[in-house]
RNA sequence: GCCAAAGUGGCGGAAUGGCAGACGCGCUGGACUCAAAAUCCAGUGCCCGCAAGGGCGUGUGGGUUCGACUCCCACCUUUGGUACCA
């Protein structure tokens, strides 16, 4: 087995140790990661390796060409799931997780993958999380500076002359309210059952994707990281990232920044409208507005089209919008009611999901759309969500489709006043009478002063019109939430923050950071953490000791809310620069010296939630002065997701594997029934029996096999099919190579007898700088798919040669060593070298060497290929046309003919246009 | 609905606007063998033809070009992602 000798010489020698820093007289550094894995109890399956070994390649090659590479791998271990288990069986999850990592460590060994091991860390680490608590503590400590556009000390915040005069508890409490960490009450999806706040993604149709119980909203007391306030940090510089455009836009759309205006509607008698419009062109458009009280109120909306205000004819506002209680009249007050207590009831998914029927109620109130000072009903609805924009809305119906639906569901009037500018009568016609949304851009009409305009020009003048009246000002929106930072469960990084408590033992709202100094703050010990079925966090059940802490005499009670589990991996690649540091959370030298990462390779589905978040950390800790560049991850390579053959007998439903007979002739048909069954691609799952368990194909076909095979199957982006028969051929093909240059008879490794020292023929010798050129240039982009068919090629004309020359042999060996490094170091050696591969220089190639000296060059008549000509190769166009006309064959063709034009193309081709 | 990626032999997939199908799997034939496996050699897009050769071929329809898998337009299909963001 030559497969774990290769990787204990590796571990002993500590071959792929990383320096501290990198070599000065190297070729330069180079920072490659992984996603590092979520230890499961299932263990790695095939699409782990996938990746590492894409990254392990590209690491294995650059160390040859002399780079100093840092090629760390560590552990995502916090999680719902580990605790899920630990729950089951009554075990510890510190326990649980210990194991899985310790199997995920042997697993990854086992595939020879070239990471410095000394450097390995997982987030639950004390040593680890306490520096994620000490970030969490820069992030308390941070407040956004608007003019300067950067996360300043809290310490700088300017405090306002009225908060002052409040004094130092007005002050404490105005300070907590700008950090970027802060605590708010959000509505939080609350499951009973599983005792846990749960993020969106995992509550479907108001029920739990795990255990399916029902799921609440309830405000609760969270923290949340202000994420919102670096959007546009976020967005700008995602230009200067070389990442797929798809997960740049995937990450601009979750960001979502939208242009356009803030618009106030009175809600006021409409005999009063020119009063409070006058008194608002005197006093300007207000920065806030007042909470409601007395008569006057205002109903302010966001808008991206201001151009089709004159086109508002009625108005929604969100279910829990301030106003909903004091503008209702009381002939609605009981329906009103009704209708917000459903609403309160159903998620935020619930409400966006399934038919989109649009209901809605009427409040009984109006108010005035500000430019044609005609009175609208105000009415409530579902599709206007509280946590967008201002929780209200214009609805222009003629030019909005949610407004359309709406309007036509309740039959409120339609008003057009954009005008498409291409479409034919009878789309203008239908329009018009209001039977078709026309949403796009066009020219307005109707609309007083903007008639005429082009929707964008329109847009301009009428922000310039609402902000000179002080009706309206020009405004930006983003779908990008502040970021809900707490949970309610015991396996996660507990909070560095203190509540201060009264003389009761309550909370008096104060808080405290624990100080740098005293972290970690480790998690208590704790008999019991399954949930309860109260809101509050396991934690809160920690023995007194840990959960009361008294400073400067003063009483407090540790925060009982734990991290998510992307606290984790914000700043993991980080501290993979310097895992032990004991003083900081990375070495400022070190940070300098291998940051960014130059490449990151990872599945898509991280595309906007951990590589936004990480983008976010990263960010504040540059303002900070912490680290020195303002992105993490300079280039980012997703790769793609590896299915497996499934089936699905004629009524579609999908069979399980075992389920399966396939025939010769290559019919596959149920195994009981014989009914004919369609062969298809799908996800790996346990239900569909078609898992593939990257260790038995270890076990089978050895790591090299599994790491070409993966490589070997398509594009690494690609989503593609795992076949067992692929597998089987990238073996024969390593056999092939070992069989090239060993002799099989012999019981040692002998070498073949054609192996010889003769220098290479011309023919070996344009094969060899061919390949190498190829081979150099794929590694480089990533393209081993084709790296290892021109090896393959490689081997296929060696095979046939009776001389191998001993140096064509080690060219090939140290062409493969990244890819199937076990196979090449047993053939190094046994090529008579005492010394791993690992850092021996790569092969070099001479271009001029890769060219033939004669050539076959397509003959054309007009476009279609009819002949070849051998010609010197880089002849002169002039002779290669003459050649062409030469030649016996084309000249029977284009007898009679006459040639209209020739072109000619340098070693490419003869292309003869005729008549 | 919207966004993104992709449609090439029996299958996975190759092809800076210049010989479509590299490489691998599978299949066919041959060598070796008592036989089988393994290995090696040859062939393998489809159609017509004994052959030489010819015709047709990269989802569909159009376009640009001497020349299109490749560029442009429209459409169809598949796979991901996303969902009332005003």
């Amino acid at each position: 087995m030559i497969e774990p000798k290769w990787q204990r010489y590796w571990d002993v020698n500590k071959t792929f140790r990383c320096p501290e820093l990198p070599d000065p007289n190297g070729a330069g550094k180079l920072y490659v990661l992984d996603m590092f894995p979520y230890p499961s109890g299932a263990g790695l399956h095939v699409g782990h390796p996938e990746g590492y070994t894409a990254t392990d390649i590209y690491c294995r090659y650059w160390r040859m060409r002399g780079k100093s590479v840092l090629h760390p791998m560590g552990y995502d271990a916090f999680g719902l799931p580990a605790e899920e288990y630990a729950i089951r069986t009554n075990t510890p999850p510190r326990k649980s997780t210990e194991a899985n990592i310790a199997n995920f460590t042997r697993q990854l060994k086992m595939l020879g993958f070239s990471y410095d091991w000394d450097r390995v860390l997982a987030t639950t680490d004390v040593e680890y999380f306490r520096w994620t608590q000490w970030i969490f503590l820069v992030l308390f400590d941070t407040w956004y500076d608007p003019e300067t556009k950067k996360g300043r000390p809290i310490s700088e915040l300017p405090i306002p002359q009225e908060v002052q005069a409040r004094g130092d508890d007005a002050v404490e409490r105005y300070r907590d309210s700008q950090r970027l960490a802060y605590q708010d009450d959000a509505l939080v999806n609350w499951c009973p059952a599983l005792g846990t706040v749960l993020a969106n993604e995992e509550v479907i149709d108001g029920r739990s994707e795990r255990g399916d119980h029902p799921v609440q909203r309830i405000p609760l007391r969270q923290w949340m990281l202000r994420i919102t306030a670096y959007a546009d940090r976020l967005l700008g510089d995602l230009d200067s990232l070389d990442w797929p455009a798809g997960i740049k836009k995937l990450q601009a759309d979750w960001i979502g920044r939208s242009s356009g205006a803030e618009v106030d509607f009175p809600v006021i008698d409409p005999a009063s409208f020119a009063q409070w419009k006058q008194s608002r062109s005197a006093s300007g458009f207000p920065r806030e507005l007042k909470r409601p009280d007395g008569e006057e109120h205002v109903l302010r909306i966001y808008t991206t089209r201001p151009d089709t205000l004159y086109g508002a004819t009625y108005m929604v506002i969100a279910p829990e919008h301030p106003l909903v209680k004091t503008i209702t009249t009381p002939e609605q007050m009981r329906s009103v009611e009704a209708y917000c207590e459903a609403a309160a009831f159903k998620s935020d998914r619930d409400r966006t999901e399934g038919d989109k029927k649009k209901t809605g109620v009427f409040t009984g109130a109006y108010a005035i759309n500000p430019v044609t000072g005609l009175p609208i009903p105000i009415w409530i609805a579902d599709y206007v969500l509280i946590s967008y924009g201002t929780g209200a809305i214009m609805a222009v119906p003629a030019h909005d489709t949610r407004d359309y639906e709406f309007a036509k569901t309740y039959g409120l009037s339609i008003v057009q006043v954009v005008r498409p500018d291409s479409a034919t009568d009878e789309e203008l016609n239908a329009i018009e009478r209001g039977e078709v949304c026309f949403a796009g851009y066009g020219i307005s009409i109707q609309s007083g002063s903007l008639t005429g305009l082009a929707s964008q020009d329109a847009k301009t003048r009428i922000i310039a019109e609402l902000t000179k009246y002080g009706l309206g000002r020009e405004a930006v929106n983003y779908k990008l939430r502040d970021w809900l930072f707490s949970r309610q469960r015991f396996w996660g990084e507990p909070f560095p923050i203190l509540h201060e408590l009264d003389a009761d033992g309550k909370p008096n709202g104060r808080i405290r950071a624990v100080s740098p100094s005293d972290l970690p703050v480790d998690l208590p010990h704790l008999e019991d953490f399954k949930p309860h079925g109260r809101p509050e966090p396991p934690l809160a059940k920690a023995d007194d000791s840990w959960l009361y802490v008294t400073l400067d005499g003063k009483r407090y009670r540790r925060e009982t809310n734990t991290m998510p589990q992307w606290a984790g991996s914000c700043w993991y690649y980080l501290r993979f620069i310097s895992p032990r540091a004991d003083g900081a959370f990375v070495d400022r030298e070190q940070e300098a010296a291998w940051m960014p990462v130059d490449l990151y390779i990872g599945g898509a589905e991280h595309a906007v939630l951990h590589l936004l978040y990480a983008r976010f950390w990263h960010k504040v800790l540059y303002d900070r002065g912490y680290v020195s560049h303002t992105e993490p991850f300079q280039k980012l390579v997703n790769q793609g997701m590896i299915l497996s053959y499934a089936f699905r007998d004629q009524r579609g439903a999908l069979i399980s594997s075992d389920q399966v007979i396939e025939q010769e002739d290559g019919e596959v048909r149920h195994r009981e029934t014989g009914e004919p069954l369609e062969k298809i691609v799908a996800k790996m799952s346990k239900s569909l029996k078609n898992v593939i368990d990257p260790e038995g194909v270890v076990q089978e076909y050895g790591a090299d096999s599994l790491r070409l095979y993966e490589m070997f199957m398509g594009p690494l982006e690609a989503t593609k099919p795992w076949s067992m028969q692929g597998v089987n051929g990238v073996r024969n093909f390593l056999d092939r190579v070992w069989r090239l240059i060993i002799d099989s008879r012999a019981e040692e490794n002998l070498l073949v007898d054609s192996i010889s020292d003769a220098p290479p023929t011309p023919d070996q010798n344009r094969v060899i700088h061919l390949t190498t050129q190829a081979v150099t240039r794929d590694i480089e982009a990533l393209s081993f798919n084709t790296a290892i068919a021109r090896l393959m090629e490689f081997v296929n004309f060696f095979t046939k040669e009776t001389v191998r020359p001993r140096s064509a042999m080690e060219t090939l060996v140290l062409l493969l060593s990244p890819l199937a490094p076990h196979l090449a170091e047993e053939l190094w050696q046994a090529l008579g070298h005492s010394e791993s591969l690992a850092y021996h220089p790569w092969p070099a190639y001479d271009e001029a060497l890769t060219k033939l000296s004669e050539i076959e060059v397509p003959l054309q008549i007009n476009g279609k290929l009819r002949a070849k000509v051998v010609v010197p190769a880089g002849c002169a166009e002039a002779d290669l046309e003459h050649a062409a006309r030469n030649h016996d064959r084309l000249q029977e063709l284009l007898g009679g003919k006459s040639i209209v034009k020739v072109i000619v193309v340098k070693d490419r081709m003869v292309n003869f246009v005729v008549k």
